[in-house]
RNA sequence: GCUCGAGUGGUGGAAUUGGUAGACACGCAAGACUUAAAAUCUUGUGUCCAUUAGGACGUGCGGGUUCAAGUCCCGCCUCGAGUACCA
């Protein structure tokens, strides 16, 4: 064999794992990079080859990067905590850390085989104590922080203490759910418990009861991001809402800056949407509407410039008020209405919008500006959770209260001038108000303007900005996480010490919730705990996106026993300066990890706020299913061209047996006992073809392809240039191995160009040729251009165009040659280290530098300028690169080829662009 | 519904600032080598008409701007992703 990979990789893999070819070194004078993938969670199933898509990406760039001067950055590690491992152990007992232990082993061992750039000295894993300890002590500083709205930073919790002592809570404006006001004497005047329990409406983590999506088959709560339809991203559960004691993460209360410091970070506009839709910020005004019987109803709008179309009220169902509101004649109405709601699940309620429902209260607000009466309605399409869960009904500027007002007969007021509202609501802000007092006759831009400071003069509300996004719920009822820090004393919360610290997952005897429905870890005893403190410890393990939520910054600093990170190592790696990873983390693990990283650039642990400067989303890649058919009548198999003229069903094939649609059918036979005896109708050639179409990649669907066959069958650097050639890398696009042999073409032609026919290595030295050259030096620059632009596809083409030419040309020039390996080594290092060697290179070639591009090898004497009439091209003429303008068009025009084209006209114009083209409009 | 992205040969895709549409690769066809097959090499390959020369059409659809449009503008269609009573 002429290109031996086999050999070759296993080599240069021990040879970078023996000399820590890619170790990283700290605080250099080098300029840094850091290129990070997101870390995978280590499932059973190992990888299969969409999974290493953008970790080959990445490791060309940090690759690339070195080779251009950089000290390179780009570990690896594994988000270990999480469900699967532990449902696992739920059935079989065995401990989730000795599954995830042997799930990490096979990741390794497919990893190394792909020969990856990694620092593996900086692995980390989040299920490893000498990590989660540093989790641990985050969340001790967050929960020893508030948020202050006036310096829009975090702040210790002494000071919020010292502030009480002095002044009490009357002029602080922090982030908190804290609604009675109280003075320094009160402050003093507070027990103990009195005393944590309003410091804990102020910290950053707390403990709180709030309204959780619990889920009963998965015996946990789930955060809103793991919710998908209605149902647990992780095996489709239902959700219903739970009212339970938990710790939960303030993250709203950097709901503005997480929205603002998107203009700084290079994500995508999908992303950067994704997560203001999540946010979801509204601007608007908060307006308290009094009743008939003296309550006060807050309502949040957008729109007070409307504030006179005002026509009803509704609550919501499960608002406070409604009981007190109700008339006794409306009392039955209204309690089958909430009976109705309550019943209703979450799911259900998504799912049935169109149907319009509710209930007068028989009660009447007073409207604040007219005094007028307003009926007070209830109706499940106001939400509880959102703003004060009661809105100011404006049914002729939105249409579910223009809906709902024509449903029950209600006033439909119009106070849009020149606006029709007979078939809808009209909801665009660019109308002039009219019939509203001193708002009349102002756009309504201008008119919300105008509405909050009149709203605020009289003192019945206030501008205000809402925000859809809730504080994240930090507990899970689950065993394999991380354990909080925190013991209880009376039922009072408390910190372990962080000397202490990590507080261990301590043994089980089974991962289930106890009797009394506690998590798992109640059933650990005290002499279980590594730390056992108070009257209990926290029996709630941390969310799967605790760990990774700061993993990035760990790998600048893995073996620190002081500190997470040193503010020194922090401050000379940085920022991520490339992040590629899955974009369905755009709602959860990218604004966890934002919300942290603003958190600890608060407490000055580290000085930048936003973890990933650029990103890139991988698209997913899919599978291509073979399909067999099968007669219903005969039962046999069916080939695809013939399926037509018998009634088949199609049966998925293993794509193993499928080699460019043909079917290996003694491998078929074979296969599933039950086609042993299949039989066949062929096409008239004598072969089986299959069908095929481009699914999810999936067991069941027998199309996976593993990493592992094609490194088997083709070499780790085929398989890395041809899932860079497949297409851009943020397409989703369908894997097809036809492909791949084009890919290994050319790496073998690449080898040939160093060897003669009987494979003796034979390079030439001296001069190489013009031709060559110019060869050379128009792929140093397509190729930085690729690579600047992160098109990995079209690079691997242009490694593929050059190889060709230099195969034409029967160049074997050692400077060439050499060149051409550099530039290759980022996408296929281990032939590139081979054949560098061979060329006498000592070192290895992540040493080299990359090429220098010299805009003077491509210079020509002659440009083949394509000439158009009426812009269609018709013919080429080479002329001078040097000529003018008026000579190429006298040179065109006599041209005998033009003649034909301009019959005999004069040409009303001819536009030439030097070096580009010409074009002759008759 | 809303937001974002994408529609180019038989297939994956290329065309970076408006300037030769289909680079590169797969597949297919013909040929060379071979007893044969595989591998390799050579040639051809957008569609239609034409023996050739050549011509017409062609980047989801319909308009527009321009000497020139896959690329810019307007209006639609289809597919994918996200989100959904958010006041």
């Amino acid at each position: 064999m002429d290109y031996n990979f086999k050999e070759i990789e296993k080599r240069w893999q021990n040879y970078w794992r023996e000399h820590k070819t890619y170790s990283a070194k700290d605080l250099t004078d080098q300029p840094k990079y850091y290129g990070l993938s997101m870390f995978p969670y280590p499932s059973g199933a190992g990888l299969h080859v969409g999974h290493p898509l953008g970790y080959i990406a990445s490791d060309i760039y940090a690759r690339y990067k070195k080779l251009k001067g950089f000290n390179v950055l780009h570990p690896m590690g594994y988000d270990s905590f999480g469900l699967p491992a532990e449902q696992y152990a739920i059935q079989t007992g065995q401990h989730p850390a000795v599954t995830t232990e042997q799930n990490l082993a096979r990741y390794r061992e497919q990893l190394d085989k792909i020969g990856f750039s990694f620092d593996w000295d900086r692995e980390v894993r989040t299920s490893d104590p000498n990590y989660y300890k540093w989790t641990q002590w985050i969340f001790k500083q967050l929960y020893n922080a508030w948020y202050d709205k006036t310096t829009n930073k975090a702040e210790t919790i002494d000071k919020l203490v010292a502030i009480f002592e002095n002044e009490g809570n009357g002029e602080i404006n922090a982030a908190t759910d804290q609604t009675e006001r109280f003075t320094a004497s009160d402050w003093k005047g507070f027990s103990e418990k009195e005393q944590q329990a309003i410091l804990m409406n102020y910290r950053l983590t707390y403990l709180a009861d709030s309204w959780v999506n619990w889920c009963p088959a998965l015996g946990t709560v789930l955060a809103n991001d793991e919710i998908k339809d209605g149902v647990s991203e992780r095996g489709g559960h239902p959700v219903e809402q739970k009212l339970m004691r938990q710790w939960s993460m303030r993250i709203t209360a950097y709901a503005e800056r997480l929205i603002n410091d998107l203009a700084d970070v290079d994500w995508t506009d999908s992303i950067k949407d994704q997560q203001k839709n999540w946010i979801g910020k509204s601007v608007g005004a908060s307006v308290i509407f009094k009743t008939e019987t003296g309550e006060d109803i807050e309502v949040f709008t957008t729109r007070p410039d409307t504030i006179f179309g005002v026509s009803f009220m509704v609550l919501a169902p499960e608002h406070e008020l409604v009981k007190k509101l109700t008339t006794a004649d409306r009392q039955e109405a209204i309690e089958t209405y909430q009976k109705q709601t309550s019943l209703k699940t979450e799911r259900d309620r998504q799912a049935d919008v169109k149907t319009i429902s509710g209930a007068f209260t028989g009660a009447y607000a007073l409207h604040p500006f007219t005094g007028e009466k307003i009926e007070i309605w209830i109706a499940d399409y106001v939400l509880a959770g959102y703003g004060t869960g009661a809105v100011m009904a404006v049914p002729c500027g939105d249409q579910r209260d223009y809906d709902f007002a024509n449903h029950f007969g209600i006033e439909i007021k119009n106070i849009f001038k020149d606006v029709d509202i007979s078939e809808s609501a009209y909801t665009e802000k660019d109308a002039t108000i009219t019939d509203s007092d001193f708002l009349t006759d102002l756009p309504a831009k201008k008119a919300i303007k105008l509405a909050i400071y009149e709203i605020e003069k009289r003192g019945f509300g206030k501008g205000q900005t809402n925000y859809r996004l809730r504080d994240a719920v930090f507990s899970r009822q689950r065993y394999w996480g991380e354990p909080f820090p925190v013991y209880y004393k009376d039922e009072i919360p408390y910190l372990v010490e962080d000397d202490k610290l990590p507080v261990t997952l301590p043994d089980v005897d089974k991962y289930l919730p106890t009797e009394d429905g506690e998590p798992p870890l109640a059933r650990a005893k005290s002499e279980d705990w590594n730390v056992f403190e108070g009257d209990r410890m926290e029996y709630n393990t941390m969310p799967g996106w605790a760990g990774s939520s700061w993993y990035f910054l760990r790998y600048m600093d893995p073996h620190n026993e002081q500190v997470f990170v040193s503010k020194e190592k922090a401050d000379y790696w940085n920022q991520v300066d490339l992040y590629i990873g899955g974009s369905e983390h755009a709602t959860g693990h990218l604004l966890y990890a934002r919300f942290w990283t603003k958190f600890l650039f608060d407490m000055g642990f580290i000085s930048f706020n936003e973890p990933f400067k650029k990103m890139i989303n991988q698209g997913m890649i899919l599978g291509r299913s073979s399909f067999v058919y099968r007669d219903k009548d005969s039962g046999k198999f069916v080939s695809f061209g013939k399926r037509k003229e018998y009634a088949t069903s199609r049966l998925h094939a293993d794509i193993h047996l499928v080699d460019n649609d043909e079917l290996n059918i003694d491998g078929f036979k074979n296969w599933l006992p039950e086609y042993k005896d299949a039989s066949f109708i062929l096409e008239d050639n004598g072969t089986y073809i299959c069908g095929h179409e481009v699914e999810k990649m999936s067991k069941s669907k027998y199309n996976v392809q593993t990493p592992d066959e094609l490194v088997e069958k083709f070499g780790a650097d085929t398989l890395r240039c041809y899932e860079m050639f497949l297409g851009p890398l943020e397409q989703a696009k369908p894997w097809d191995t036809k492909g791949i042999n084009g890919v290994h073409n050319f790496l073998r032609k690449l080898w040939r160009l160093f060897h003669d026919a009987d494979n003796n290595f034979e390079v030439s030295e001296g001069e190489p040729d013009k031709k060559s050259l110019k060869t050379l030096h128009k792929a140093i620059k397509k190729i930085q251009e690729d690579l600047d632009r992160y098109s990995f596809n079209t690079a691997v083409s242009n490694f593929m165009i050059a190889t060709n030419e230099l195969t034409e040309q029967q160049c074997n020039n050692k400077n060439i040659l050499g060149e051409l390996l550099i530039l290759l080594s980022p996408y296929a290092p281990h032939i590139a280290e081979e054949l560098w060697a061979k060329l006498g290179n000592k070192e290895s070639i992540t040493k080299a530098k990359f090429p220098t591009f010299n805009p003077d090898f491509l210079v020509e004497a002659e440009f083949e300028y394509p000439v158009s009439f009426n812009g269609k091209m018709r013919f080429k003429l080479p002329l001078p690169t040097n000529m003018s303008k008026e000579d190429i068009e006298a040179a065109v025009l006599t041209n005998d080829q033009s003649a034909k084209y301009l019959d005999g006209k004069t040409p009303k114009k001819v536009i030439v662009v030097p070096g580009r083209i010409v074009n002759i409009v008759i």
